[in-house]
DNA sequence: CATGAATGAGCCTTCATTCAT
DNA sequence: CATGAATGAAGGCTCATTCAT
């Protein structure tokens, strides 16, 4: 009885196409709207493939989501590949860059940003898989960056705020993008845009973390 | 009984019922996933009605949207109920409040939200008219607060971004509430903490608009 | 209780438009595929007036059957106009060229023959009444017309061979358009066309129905 | 059992009863009026079986139509089954009875001739193809005889009309069944009957085209 | 192991008819 | 009397899944 599943070159590809075929298909339709047949057709693949390597379609998913996921954060690491012994400040433009250059990829590298998207709107089981350990990774070291922008012993609430206050900037230009694109169509999120993107939100979200360390009584200066 | 159409209250009622109830149905499910046939049951009517009163789904759907997010604004106006003489500041406070409201409301005015998030993901022709009047008007209305905040003479790519990092901070939390809760499970969203939220967003905006406005040498100060 | 059936000019104006638009559209789409919400819709009339006036759809065609029916022959008559006194083949080639207007008129009186067609596919019970009194009455004239061309004492098979062989070369035209307009696209139903038809179906049949009536023997002379 | 699709009885089979029990249906009840429920329960297959096979209904249909006219082209064959150069008078009698028989045949026969008068009032895309093909290829044969009846040359129209009143003469008591069924209920079109229905058809012809093969001039001798 | 055939539940829509006013 | 609202049955079609080979 050999392993054919390790040894066979045929098995794996199928595997592989499917994958990708069900990731542009998945971020361009959704789960519910994706159908089995088409996804096969586009990976070459028998109509009973899916359920043959995935079990079925929900299957299938979960391992698309995961290795989209996993693409995007090794492309486009979290710290944004710059030394953990940098500043704050060089750390959260690097974070900020990453994170919005994960998500505005274009390609094949599309499907993660989209996907994403979806699963704010309708999540499946297989978020809770990533939010545990991959989001919560990217989590950790937003809060250690903002942690050391704010004076110490403030508290965890004013952190997590501030930690919202950045990423929502950085997903809000993906995840509105049919208001955005609807009421200013001549924005392209061209790399150049999205390094000025980069830097407004890091100099907007510096301003207003500092701030928010003042203290409370300092609402006005 | 000489004009059922204004005195009758079964008059029309169903028409009413199957808005209500598709609301509830098309924010829980979306457009697809929402069946014809579950709106009708739960609205207390035949699976026809919606053909005979709406055409067909599609023209439901657009009915529902415009008229959830028509309560949502008389509801929770734009401004935030404060004279346009306000101060920018205070206006900033209101736009945001009224706007966290708006997106957060509770029971059946919880549906205008969840179904602004899904066009979000799968844009309908629904939403360009929405996006053509409705939300363009709330844009003009922080448009007029943040140039008031920047000195005269702003570009409006500075205008631009900051309007979109305060609108940002404000559907976050609604948007992708799937994360929040996940990494976050004791955090609700109560009256309190909205209104805490309001004032968190409105200091980390103004600090941010502010220094955006000292121009493009301070990046620190 | 006054009799408004009679009086009320409203009421008999709906039911005569009611009837004029059912004609066009059964002859249109069949009484299957013809649906009350359009004719009704066409006619001006409400949802209900089909019911209200006729019972039913099957009470409204039946009516819209017999008028046209009604209509036609009154317009084109079975005999054509010519003296009962005159030749048989004189007659012949009225009734012929009668029978081909009937069914060839065109406007409002078209549906006629397109009805008459699509009984003979679909027979309906309207069929019966026709047959039973309008169809059988044009027949008797034929009968007269063959056998006045046939020899005395000519058995009853010959006489309805040769009516057969008539009417069909005349109904054929119409019913058989679909095929005729696709392999003969330049050939069109002008009355001058319908005249010469009328002058070659006579012809033709004149020489048949004389050679059947020479007798079994003289299959060839 | 290492082919089983050619092996197995099974295989495509359920293909097969659905074109067998869809040509009944369709007969009998038209494309509109047929059910694919009604279809498939006849053919023992599931109601999804026709979207599979034949993409959807009128997929289906075009199937039936183009089987039916095909087998009985092949059981009574254009010519009738007599040399080509036989006489024209045989082979006009070869050509009618062909097409009588073709067209009266009973059982899962019968459809064929049902079948084809339906297209003659609803013409659906199949009818097309069929003309263009199959029906132009019998209208050659018998244009090849009447020209051979007529005088050489005889101007082309006068041909289509002779063409025309031999095949009217055909086509009327399979077409017109309703209205002789209910004329004539002693008549019946059994295989003799359709034998002396050749015959009549055939003599009755032959004399009109030879009177018309005469000229304009002899309308009467 | 991998596949093409087949399944059955379910969805949106249509339509003749009815009913209360 | 005449009407607009409402009904329920049914139709074509889609789709994830299963099964025998």
């Amino acid at each position: 009885m050999s392993t054919p599943s390790l040894l066979d070159p045929e098995r794996a590809a199928t595997r592989e196409q499917l994958i990708a075929a069900a990731g542009a298909v998945f971020a361009d339709s959704g789960f519910r709207g994706a159908t089995v047949r088409d996804i096969c057709q586009k990976a070459g693949a028998n109509v009973a493939a899916v359920n043959y390597h995935f079990g079925d379609k929900q299957g299938l998913y979960t391992e698309v989501l995961r290795r989209n996921y996993q693409r995007a954060i090794e492309r486009f690491p979290g710290a944004g590949g710059i030394p953990a012994g940098a500043s704050a400040e060089a750390r959260l433009l690097a974070f900020i860059r990453s994170f919005l250059q994960r998500i505005f990829a274009e390609g094949v590298d599309s499907c993660h940003g989209r996907l994403l998207a979806r699963e704010m709107i309708d999540p499946t089981p297989a978020l809770d898989a990533l939010v545990a350990v991959e989001i919560r990774a990217l989590a950790d070291q937003l809060t250690a960056i903002v942690r050391e922008l704010l004076p110490r012993g403030d508290d965890v609430a004013s952190v997590r705020l501030c930690m919202a206050s950045v990423v929502s900037q950085i997903v809000f230009y993906h995840h509105c993008q049919p208001v955005i694109r609807r009421m200013f169509p001549e924005l392209h999120f061209t790399p150049s845009n999205l390094e000025a993107l980069a830097q407004h939100v890091t100099r907007f979200s510096l301003a207003g973390i500092r701030d928010v360390g003042r203290g409370r009584t300092s609402k006005r200066h």
